[in-house]
DNA sequence: TTGTAAGCGTTATCAA
DNA sequence: TTGATAACGCTTACAA
């Protein structure tokens, strides 16, 4: 059906392997111009396009990456994997997305599955901390994390400066003459969840306000564990604002605020983190710390590519991007 | 690197050959049981997995399907994407994950290099009602249409029914005692924006409700845009409720209500299309139709995993999915 | 039931 | 600068 290498060499009467280095572009120069363009044109009026198969069995390169996400139905995954896909594809990769619900028995199928169709590369936007087949999979695969960095292997990684996002979200607070601050943690196994809990203990402790049980963790990233949570610190607790460890955690918040009769900002102000869509839109428009997430994708990409073209190792290579607050109308100041 | 059928052939002192039909499941009964039985172990032990470039070259089947969305960013194609993505799979096939950004240019670019990728088919989930390359791709691969159907070429499709998913909008607002019911229609080149606009007039007509200037265009599908429009219809007209074609256009009405004013859905009701995430969380929680996106993916992923199956093609199969009304806190009884 | 051999469409090496 | 040839790893007639 579709023109082969050996149709155009027949059109030009050449033989196949030259077609081959005049169509190639990187190989192009090894041939004579005119023929170059003779090439080119018959390729076209055939409507010529290489086999990826071909080429590919030939190379052993697939021209596809691997990329492992929690959940393309998650706004913040969605956003990177968009990122992602647009440079890579400029650069003539095809992302294979897979999803692994965070459960660990499909994060390695899920892996395996995409080392059988030999992606070139793999990037790793899960969200677990300890990861057991790490090691062992970047020995034979480039690999980029997104959102995480590892302690045993050195891993190269696109991150975005936590400690910074959360420092803004704290800082605003304070500014706004809150002391009494609660982090609505994630869960723990989540690396996300982990650093931001440590950055908000920082933070806190940077304005000397380091009174224990500042810090509650919730057990799943999901409004309803967060509104639970939030609902028993809430009626316990002296406090008049909660720094959420994501926009659904600050979500899950208002709704314990809604549900106490308190209202926000009036009462309680509420910082949520990620700035998902729509968060300018619910009531009260919610303050979070933005995340470039399609940078995110983008800047994996481009790291991850990067690494595809250097046969030579160089060092392990991490790029922080940085958050901003985006200040809306779920904080105000501390009410005399 | 990794193991080829040889080395498993040569571990069991074998033909590559066997060894192929052995593990092949649609061939393994043209070989011995035992001899089954050992390949596959000896496979097990070296972790062989087939190399799919080079049996994709020879079969010339990639096992891979092209999956063409406006943009995954989007909630509601990211959740039809997981759809496809998790059956695809079961079935050992990648979707190839494209955007269009609803640009033509964009999207006859994303299409030639699907097919320059050998996807085994296409599914086509982009929102224009127009398609010029339809017929000549549908001749040379197995295309579903996802959301829309088509006039000129009979092409399988899975669409959800707007024709209900609108009556039970109106129904529901004319129940509650309105009969001043603007549409907020979505534009006029999108599928869904012409077929919900042509749904609603058939609605109202059916309650005698037939007053001209009830539906209105909205020439983007956002929040923006809607707000705009929204304000110019409640600042002259006496609408006393909203069918927004969308829930982002439903968002932008509660944002001119507001810029009024007004109250949602004290002065006016408003009903969304899609039920996207957190609609439930937005103030007032957004009462709409609720259309199952992952089940549309996986319905679609389902008939063009048919159509590959038979080579008899059968008639063009129709997958219509049924929307249903949340009722939630945007619409309220008119007040007297 | 198993082995043989050819070929899918490329590209890399070698020779001319 | 171009041509010939082999090989990438697999499947599939066909032969044994």
């Amino acid at each position: 059906m579709a023109a082969t290498l050996k149709d155009v060499a027949k059109l030009v009467d050449m033989h196949p392997a030259t077609v081959s280095r005049a169509l190639n572009p990187r190989t192009s120069h090894l041939v004579s111009p005119e023929t170059v363009a003779r090439v080119r044109k018959a390729a076209e009026s055939l409507d010529y396009v290489p086999n990826p198969m071909a080429s590919g069995l030939r190379t052993s390169r697939s021209h596809t990456i691997g990329v492992v996400i929690p959940d393309l139905t998650n706004p913040l995954f969605a956003g990177m994997v968009r990122g992602m896909q647009d440079t890579l594809a400029r650069a003539g990769y095809t992302p294979l997305v897979v999803n692994t619900d965070n459960d660990v028995e499909t994060e390695r199928k899920v892996v395996s599955s995409l080392k059988a169709r030999r992606t070139d590369g793999l990037i790793l936007a899960t969200a677990r901390r300890e990861h057991p087949l790490l090691e062992e999979i970047s020995s034979t695969l480039p690999i980029v994390l997104v959102n995480r960095v590892t302690e045993s292997v050195a891993l190269p990684s696109v991150t975005t400066d936590e400690q910074h996002g959360v420092r803004l979200a704290v800082d605003h607070l304070v500014g706004l003459g809150h002391s009494q601050i609660v982090h609505l943690a994630g869960p723990s196994w989540s690396s996300t969840g982990h650093d931001r809990a440590q950055a908000f203990q920082r933070a806190m402790k940077s304005h000397g306000l380091t009174a224990t049980r500042r810090s509650i963790t919730v057990p799943a990233w999901s409004v309803d564990s967060a509104r639970e949570v939030a609902q028993k610190v809430l009626a316990s607790n002296a406090a008049t604002a909660i720094v959420a460890a994501n926009d659904q955690l600050a979500l899950g918040a208002f709704a314990a605020v809604r549900q106490l009769n308190k209202r926000c900002p009036r009462d309680v102000s509420i910082v949520g983190y990620n700035d998902i869509p729509l968060m300018a839109l619910v009531d009260p428009p919610l303050t979070t710390v933005r995340v470039p997430v399609v940078d995110i994708g983008s800047e994996a990409a481009r790291l991850l590519l990067s690494l595809l073209r250097e046969e030579t190792p160089t060092a392990t290579k991490h790029v922080k991007l940085t958050p901003e607050l985006v200040i809306r109308g779920s904080t105000a100041p501390l009410r005399a």
